[in-house]
DNA sequence: CTGAAAGCGCTTACAG
DNA sequence: CTGAAAGCGCTTACAG
């Protein structure tokens, strides 16, 4: 097995001391044009690449960003993970990923440590909250480290950088719905341990409760974010609450499971029955019909996330301090098609 | 900002040298017991986690693989990826991804380096071939230096060690639309350069043939793998192939594109015209009607990858030499739902 | 069983 | 402008 060519080895071939080298590398001025030039030309014929880890160990920063996500199976953390990498690339970073595999809340201090190995320069929690008790970050050592930063209230006590307006675009959603004409207006929830099901929900009851009408248990079915789930609980709401006439599944994947179920039993939509989700999943589009739905700009929550961390790390750097930046509001967009456009039938 | 505790904090406050804490963490003999006792307690209290980069510097080993991918947002890369990611972990590994922004093929043996600048001990490629000229990593002292591997041919020069059966499969779903008595099978391809694309087609073709049928241009449409060109496709392959009684979209997303368009027109799937595709994406199961697709097994895939690479990796530590592995050949499955199944309607 | 010495491949002051 | 010295936080022989 070959070995790595190191700096020595360039310095050697150059006839200059490592030193220049590493001046060289790291474009500090200070080194003659000649001498900088004959190095340049020793390191490109040699395909030199600096070990990082020996680079990162002595420099004390990796320009590295740790990214604690989970459920990357899902378009939403999926996309924003991409996001999260794209925007690192272009400013320099790298990410280093922590996926988690399942949601156990008690050990997220001790994945935040594990990560922490690594020494990333910062990290970003997209980690949905999704456990039933909550889970505080109270380490304060842990936190005073380096920057961590989540979107949506993620991790308590973690800083929270964005705000994703969840309920305010559910309630739009639905409004939306009582605009096209329906009247009963049927959701199809998340687990409300989850934060963002929570959310979902409350703007649902809000719309309702701007209408007049006081939402009762009849209108709510929980699924699991599946598809599954979702054709479990279009059933179960036609028959426990049948004057329903429109649902808000709180993902698109459960508005999936409606529309079939709603296909086996010739009920039409938009006509008999109108149907919104949430999330923009790149197949909504094509759905039949295409599925009103909510688009959230995830490579915006990306570049959000990546440029306050690598903000905090650089004010840290400077100041040797770094602070909570400010609360970033994104404003998710309702996307109209004909799922729940009943005027245009 | 707070200090980051080192091996020497935990060795002056146990009073034992870092070589004995060093001990401890690697889990080596000859430490007497309570002193292993006693080193332990400090390490836990705490909260000592040693230094990534310092370890795998003077270790000479990162426990990391590097993954090399692209087109993330796809179901395929990524749910590889998860799987890469998920059966690292479980051999005590981690993953450092660098994804590809786009398909730029010239750059791939720079990609790898700088990749390789982050001392992986091996490297897995799942980059989809897709460029239009033939890309070769030449540099025999890059492919020297660690296990690089790939699936399914992805980079000329690097070691293969999963044979997909793609074109197998798909001969195999086109047999099927034959068996239910479908006589006028047309195909919505990918890119030809793409050689995922190449290999169903190929698998079409080989089906029409067995049937002694001859395909030609009109039976062939060219899509670029998204739902819009497959909108656009079916009804260019209808225009242009009137006899067209099914079509193999190649991969899932362009068969749900036909499949809208199908339904805006009143066309009646299965019964006027069969529709399958490729990948069975979570949504196939609950599109209108069901798709009948071929299910690729991605956990396995990333099973196959992370046990081939580390196995390469204890084999050159212990003989100082890596040899490519077997071909490991994995069937994916057709699942035959409503979308093709003319003998239930 | 324990610890002093050397080294991994870099960067960071600093002297000349 | 250049290079000798020290150090980053670990591990790896090796002497006792």
């Amino acid at each position: 097995m070959g070995q790595h060519i190191t700096i020595s080895d360039v310095a050697k071939e150059a006839g200059v001391s490592k030193q220049t080298v590493s001046k060289v590398l790291n474009d500090y001025p200070d080194v003659a044009i000649a001498t900088r030039k004959r190095v340049q030309e020793v390191i490109d014929r040699l395909a030199y690449q600096p070990n990082a880890l020996a680079r990162n160990l002595s420099a004390n920063q990796t320009r590295t960003i740790g990214v604690l996500s989970s459920q990357l199976s899902h378009y939403g953390p999926h996309s924003t993970f991409v996001a999260i990498d794209h925007h690192a690339n272009a400013l320099g970073y790298r990410i280093f990923p922590y996926l988690l595999q399942n949601d156990n809340p008690v050990d997220i201090e001790h994945h935040i440590r594990v990560l922490m190995a690594q020494r990333p320069d910062a990290i970003i929690c997209e980690v949905p909250r999704s456990w039933e008790e909550p889970v505080y970050i109270r380490d304060k050592d842990l936190l005073s480290q380096i920057p961590i930063i989540t979107m949506a209230e993620n991790l308590l006590g973690v800083t929270n950088v964005l705000d994703l307006q969840t309920q305010e675009a559910s309630r739009l959603i639905v409004q939306h719905l009582f605009d096209e004409g329906y009247q009963h207006i049927g959701i199809i929830s998340g687990p409300l341990h989850w934060r963002l099901a929570q959310q979902r929900f409350d703007g649902w009851r809000q719309a309702l409760q701007e209408r007049g009408i006081t939402p009762d248990e009849h209108c709510v079915a929980y699924g699991d974010w599946s598809a599954a789930s979702g054709s479990r609980c279009i059933a179960q709401l036609i028959d426990q609450y049948p004057e329903v006439d429109a649902v808000f599944a709180c993902n698109d994947q459960m508005a999936l499971g409606a529309l079939l179920v709603l296909h086996e039993r010739g009920i039409s939509v938009p006509r008999d029955l109108g149907v919104v989700g949430f999330d923009d999943i790149p197949e909504s589009e094509f759905l039949w019909p295409p599925l009103t739905t909510v688009h959230q700009p995830f490579d915006q929550y990306g570049a959000v996330l990546v440029h306050k961390a690598i903000e905090m790390v650089k004010a840290n750097v400077k100041y040797g301090t770094f602070e909570a930046p400010d609360l970033t509001v994104i404003r998710p967009e309702v996307v109209i098609r004909q799922s729940s456009n009943r005027s245009r039938t």
